[in-house]
DNA sequence: CGCCTCAATGATAATGATTACCACACTTCG
DNA sequence: CGAAGTGTGGTAATCATTATCATTGAGGCG
């Protein structure tokens, strides 16, 4: 009863969504809405935190954005390229840098599992975390 | 350097220390820091919450219960089955109920992806949330 | 059993991310 | 220009979790 069926949702095009989406552009991994905060401040950029909180909820609303939790609770935020495409990440615990990453075959095993548990309406959560090659060879010399 | 290499780590047992399992335990599905607090507390134990929090997060430590996060990013915490045995977990959204879940399948689609991208020291988080067959019947009929 | 030592406890304060508020600025349109 | 309404952003409020630290109780020993 509350959904707008049409896909728009921020009515108004502003500067301040334009620079939330740009910081989050020019990162290529997950970013928190914090770290987006104080980036943009430092750049001289004049933005209130609850602005950053807003549009990054509305990028993720509008499913323009993917978000994760890292395990101390912090949101992140990620504009990913296809909208609307399911999708999973593999994301670098040092650098952040992230790849998209999808598989038919967990996507049925998720189904399966639901199936054979009786279970319905089931969706999944999926993140791979790990150490890129970038980041292994600075490790690796030293 | 820390690490005690037998299994032991809480050196001296304490009824609290029994309280919080025995509450973990009582229920079958996650259960939040705060939730199993207030449980005992409701049920006319003497327990802190500081208390409560040290000993999931030692069970955590000690591998002998799973932790995940909800979308909110409250910690939740169970008890399960085998210690050490790798698996994920399928659970309920409306009752909690907690089923154990494996599958090579999807471990190795995990391992080909991190290789495929030249990721090393990948690991992964996989939960699948659902409605279990109680609670589809139950919101069926009304 | 009584004593001693130190880990464990728990009330409380501190932290940190996120949200709620709300007065104010900027658009839009008549 | 002026009314109406959206978006902004500083600040206060929430809420889970952690840090402090004085007090308690477990366990070992004589
Ligand atoms: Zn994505
Ligand atoms: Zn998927
Ligand atoms: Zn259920
Ligand atoms: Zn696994």
């Amino acid at each position: 009863m509350t959904a707008a069926i049409g896909g728009r949702r921020r009515q108004r095009s502003t500067r301040q969504g334009g620079l939330v989406r740009d910081q989050l552009a020019a990162a290529d991994g997950f970013r928190s809405a914090q770290s987006v905060f104080s980036d943009l401040r430092a750049r001289g950029e004049v933005i209130g935190l609850s602005t950053v909180y807003r549009h990054l909820q509305a990028l993720a609303d509008d499913g323009e954005a993917d978000t994760l939790q890292t395990a101390e609770g912090e949101a992140l935020y990620r504009l990913c390229g296809q909208t609307s495409h399911h999708h999973h990440h593999l994301v670098c615990r040092i650098c952040g840098r992230t790849e998209e990453i999808e598989g038919r075959g967990v996507e049925q095993w998720a189904a399966q599992m639901a199936e054979q548990h009786g279970f319905t309406d089931v969706g999944h959560t999926i993140e791979l975390l790990g150490i890129c090659g970038a980041c292994t060879a600075d490790g690796t010399k030293s």
